[in-house]
DNA sequence: AAACCGTATAAAT
DNA sequence: TATACGGTTT
């Protein structure tokens, strides 16, 4: 959903800019965008359990794009869910169920554009989806990340810290959040529209003369976003007439309530909270492997400064210092685990490789011998498979060790429930992990359909010309000859965030 | 008029 | 996620 209205605002300040422009650069990818576009081809088969590369195909493709043009790709996924989001989640997972079961009925009536309309909509776009895209990336020694919480953050704390020049999104979030360079509405040729955040006061559709960040935040909240959705009436026009007005949320409510409107109770508390949430949410620090915040809590903690809502602040108990609607807190090595790919951040364990490559003909090469199904492996070894979980990932950092091919294999037992994962339990204060036997990928239910033209599918990483087919650097001529030929050249200081050899190198 | 709201639709091959 | 469009409200 990102912010109402607000991309529309900022056609003035926004360029046409190819990637070339950042050759040489880091650049953050929201890896979720690209998996969402990618998914539509092969819906129908993601949403029945069926094995297909297509998305695979397509993410590597954007890749290549990327890489021909010199710039250093930084993958980041979306992690844990936030506490502040589940009421949209809930409602989406509502709406792609629904769909399914439409998707199902027109494909039984023999109405296959119907059914294809409808699996569009279902599709869901799962952890061991990402999973299998990193792995993918490994091979190319693309670097990758996997945010405790949301990409948005995530890549907006890398961008603060100049590990990355820019972010690559269809967020609009991202402006919200701070972040300094955005690339929007990316093509196949690399051309996109980019926003640059110091741009903001010369945007002609509003007035923004003035505006500090605490009052574009404060309008991007009133105008409607993922965390709390807009007033009835309110757009982006009204949130930053209200804005200029009154400078903060609370005295915008103050003249709301004079004016008679009534508000949705709690909606103080949820503003403040919100605001918090893009100014502080628990992002992964790659440096010391540890969760830390997009910025940095005020000294003596969010009490300390910059309270307008008394009551957002928890006082008593546990969540007093776990602050959990910034996300709960975690232990470094389940966040490390999680950022490396190595555990599903739905459940917190490590992904069941076998459950998610069943049916893949050629797996990555990097994980055959731990795909083959060690002759031995009968239900005896099960038990000493599940003892890797503990060891998620290896002290060498952001080196992935996929160690957890554990679990069992029983996928085809647990029922026919789709979409009911358990996620963590929302009401914790801390995220910790608890045993279970989810299976990365869910089995198809009910009558296995019948793959498309008879073929059993293609599989990535088989022979074929399209996966290997080098791409051709790109740059429109106005381009030319801007970006130094300095291809390699990596501005900002050392970090372990984009080396070449750092997330996802094979530590051998 | 301007702004907002709901609905429809694209995205990928 | 985004946009486009038609209709309705202010
Ligand atoms: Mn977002």
């Amino acid at each position: 959903m990102g912010i109402n209205g607000l991309l529309q605002q900022l056609k003035s300040i926004s360029r046409q800019t190819h990637v070339s422009s950042y050759r040489g650069h880091k650049v953050a990818i929201d890896g979720y965008s690209w998996l969402h576009k990618g998914a539509y081809g092969c819906s129908r088969e993601l949403c029945e359990g069926i094995w297909v590369d297509g998305y695979v195909r397509y993410f590597l493709s954007r890749i290549d794009m990327l890489l021909g043009n010199g710039v250093i790709p930084i993958v980041v996924f979306d992690g844990c869910r936030l506490p502040m989001k589940a009421d949209e989640e809930e409602s989406r997972r509502r709406n792609r169920r629904e769909a399914l079961e439409r998707a199902r009925a027109h494909a039984e009536a023999g109405n296959l554009t119907a059914a294809t309309e409808c699996y569009q909509r279902a599709v869901d776009i799962a952890p061991w989806m990402a999973k299998v895209v990193m792995e993918a990336l490994r091979e190319r020694e693309v670097t990758c990340l996997v945010a405790p919480y949301e990409a948005d953050a995530q890549m907006s704390y890398l961008a603060l810290r100049n590990d990355v020049h820019a972010v690559l999104t269809e967020d609009s979030d991202m402006l919200a959040y701070g972040c300094p360079r955005v690339l929007y509405k990316l093509d196949r040729s690399g051309t996109g529209e980019e926003v640059v955040l110091k741009d903001l006061p010369l945007v002609r559709e509003l007035n923004m003369a003035g505006f500090d960040h605490d009052m574009l935040l404060q309008m991007c909240i009133l105008a409607g976003c993922d965390f709390l959705p807009n007033l009835a009436g309110v757009g982006i026009k009204k949130a930053h007439a209200m804005i200029r007005k009154h400078r903060d949320f609370v005295k915008v409510v103050r003249f709301l309530r004079f004016n008679g409107t009534s508000l949705p109770p709690g909606y103080e508390v949820r503003f403040q909270r919100t605001i918090w949430l893009f100014r502080h949410q628990r992002v992964y620090c790659p440096v010391t492997r540890a969760l830390t915040h997009l910025r940095p809590l005020p000294p003596g903690g969010l009490a300390a400064a910059d309270v307008l809502v008394l009551a957002a602040l928890p006082t008593e108990g546990p969540e007093r210092d776990a602050l959990p609607f910034l996300g709960p807190p975690m232990e470094a090595e389940v966040a490390a685990g999680i950022a490396a790919g190595d555990l599903d951040p739905s459940t917190l364990q490590p992904f069941n490789l076998q459950a998610i490559y069943r049916g893949c003909a050629y797996p990555p090469r990097h994980l055959r011998a731990l795909l083959l199904p060690p002759a031995s492996a009968t239900a005896a070894a099960a038990p000493a498979l599940t003892a890797t979980q503990g060891r998620a990932s290896d002290g060498a950092g952001l080196s992935g060790s996929a160690g957890g091919g554990g679990g069992g294999s029983s996928s085809q037992s647990q029922g026919p429930h789709r979409n009911h994962h358990k996620h963590y339990n929302h009401h914790q204060f801390i995220m910790s992990q608890q045993p279970n036997n989810r299976h990365g990928r869910v089995p198809a239910v009910g009558k296995p359909p019948v793959p498309p033209n008879g073929r059993i599918d293609r599989y990535f990483f088989a022979p074929n010309p399209a996966v290997s087919q080098p791409f051709r650097a790109h740059a429109p001529p106005q381009r030319r000859g801007e970006a130094g030929r300095n291809g390699e050249r990596v501005p900002g200081q050392q970090s372990p965030v984009g080396s070449r050899h750092g997330v996802h190198s094979n530590a051998g």
